[in-house]
DNA sequence: CGTGCCGGGTT
DNA sequence: AACCCGGCACG
């Protein structure tokens, strides 16, 4: 759109860098105004055009970064600031993640990429400014260092975790325990990728590092580890679990931390398909006993368009004794709703026979043998997603709920 | 009153 | 189709 004139007006007048800049956080400004204004609109749409022009004006940016000699004079500390910055971040991924160095902007990753050298950008605002990136939904203002804000007005999930993705599964696992609860949101939230693959268990907090995952270890793809045609989007899904309440559910000095449970993170190292079924492995064993009782490591799967309504949680070998995804967990997670699905992208899942967990079996759990036809639907007495979800979250129920329709996802 | 969803409308 | 919504029954 827009694009191709705006890069050329960059190349064509340096000075105006300034301008753009200041072009870039208006339109940043504009996105997080109608991303706040989330209600019952949709909030999709936005985030869709959100995302993209962020991944333009990240372009832009790098535009600008390369084409740009900063004049001497001003060098002094904007320039200072900024390699300390680029120093500190180049040391860090160095030490962390010997595998990830990542070229330009790839087609997936871009924006993952794109964060990492958000640090090196020459903004006047330098480092606060690095760091509002992660969630442009949180401040409306850009020069504010005013500390997020719990702030109702976030969208769900904006696609890509924090500025430190891509970083690597290693990391990444570990980073998402580290990292102080990023912010604070109703039930503080952690968003994962879940490879999907068969026996492949693996949860990493970012979606470049699972597609790297997928590539590397699923797909194959050794080499040109950089390539994505975007297959591996259908082998991963975003998962939401909850911190706050596992900690509530166990209402006690928990021996169990949500870490613990979700993937034993002290064994990542590098890929190894192995290593990933142990990790897969553990999982398993870990969540089999609790989840009986009570809940624990909450998360729940869902791959958007649902009518392939929420296929499998899958955590592979759990799915034994869960006669149903989707009524299985609600069952145990009533008032903090604490976990839902994201969609990750219009995808689907081919690789679970999606139909063949769903229905059946479900006569256990559902209501009592009703002899009565009844005229009209009892109404299903489950949470639909509209419940589940909620109104501010409608673009993550099922289509069938969004068009008013009986939900998909949820039968009864 | 909120929710689930039928029936019917629009794109 | 895909999408949206008025309106009604149910709880």
């Amino acid at each position: 759109m827009t694009f191709t004139f705006q890069s050329e007006d960059l190349k064509r007048d340096s000075s105006k860098k300034l301008s753009q800049q200041h072009l870039f956080s208006l339109a940043m400004e504009e996105d997080v105004k109608t991303a706040d204004t989330k209600k019952p609109n949709r909030v999709l749409d936005h985030e869709k055009e959100n995302t993209r022009s962020v991944c333009l004006l990240e372009q832009k940016r790098k535009v600008v970064s390369s084409n740009i000699d900063v004049p001497p004079a001003r060098k002094s500390s904007e320039e200072l600031d900024m390699d300390k910055v680029t120093a500190a971040m180049v040391l860090t991924s160095l030490s962390t993640s010997p595998l990830v160095r990542s070229p330009p902007v790839r087609p997936n990753e871009g924006l993952s990429g794109s964060w990492k050298e958000g640090g090196c950008v020459p903004s006047s605002s330098s480092s606060s400014g690095y760091w509002s990136w992660s969630a442009p939904s949180d401040q409306s203002n850009p020069s504010t260092p005013s500390p997020p804000l719990s702030a109702d007005s976030f969208k769900p999930f904006r696609t890509q975790a924090q500025p430190d993705d891509g970083i690597d599964e290693s990391e990444a696992s570990n980073l998402l325990f580290d990292e102080p609860i990023p912010r604070k949101r109703k039930n503080s939230m952690k968003v994962m990728f879940k490879c999907l693959w068969k026996n492949c268990g693996k949860v990493l907090s970012t979606a470049a590092g699972i597609q790297k995952h997928i590539r590397t270890i699923h797909l194959g793809r050794v080499g040109d580890s950089d390539y994505s045609d975007g297959e591996e989007d259908f082998y991963y899904t975003e998962i939401k679990l909850n911190t706050d309440s596992v900690a509530d559910g166990l209402g006690s000095p928990a021996p169990v931390s949500p870490s613990q449970s979700l993937a034993s993170p002290s064994t990542f190292s590098t890929s190894d398909s192995s290593r990933t079924e142990t990790c897969a492995k553990t999982e398993t064993k870990l969540m089999t006993p609790l989840s009986r009782s009570a809940p624990t490591t909450l998360y729940l799967v869902h791959t958007d368009h649902a009518y392939q309504a929420t296929p499998p949680v899958t955590i592979p070998g759990s799915a034994k004794f869960t006669p149903n995804g989707s009524s299985f967990s609600i069952s145990w997670q009533s008032p903090p709703v604490t976990f839902t699905g994201i969609p990750v992208s219009p995808t689907h899942n081919h690789l679970m026979g999606t139909g063949e967990q769903r229905q059946h079996t479900h006569t256990v759990l559902s209501s009592p043998p009703r002899g009565t036809v009844s005229l009209r639907k009892p109404r299903g007495e489950g949470k639909k997603c509209r419940k589940v979800y909620g109104m501010e979250n409608r673009d993550m129920w099922c289509t069938a709920c969004r068009w008013k329709k009986a939900c998909q996802r949820f039968t009864d």
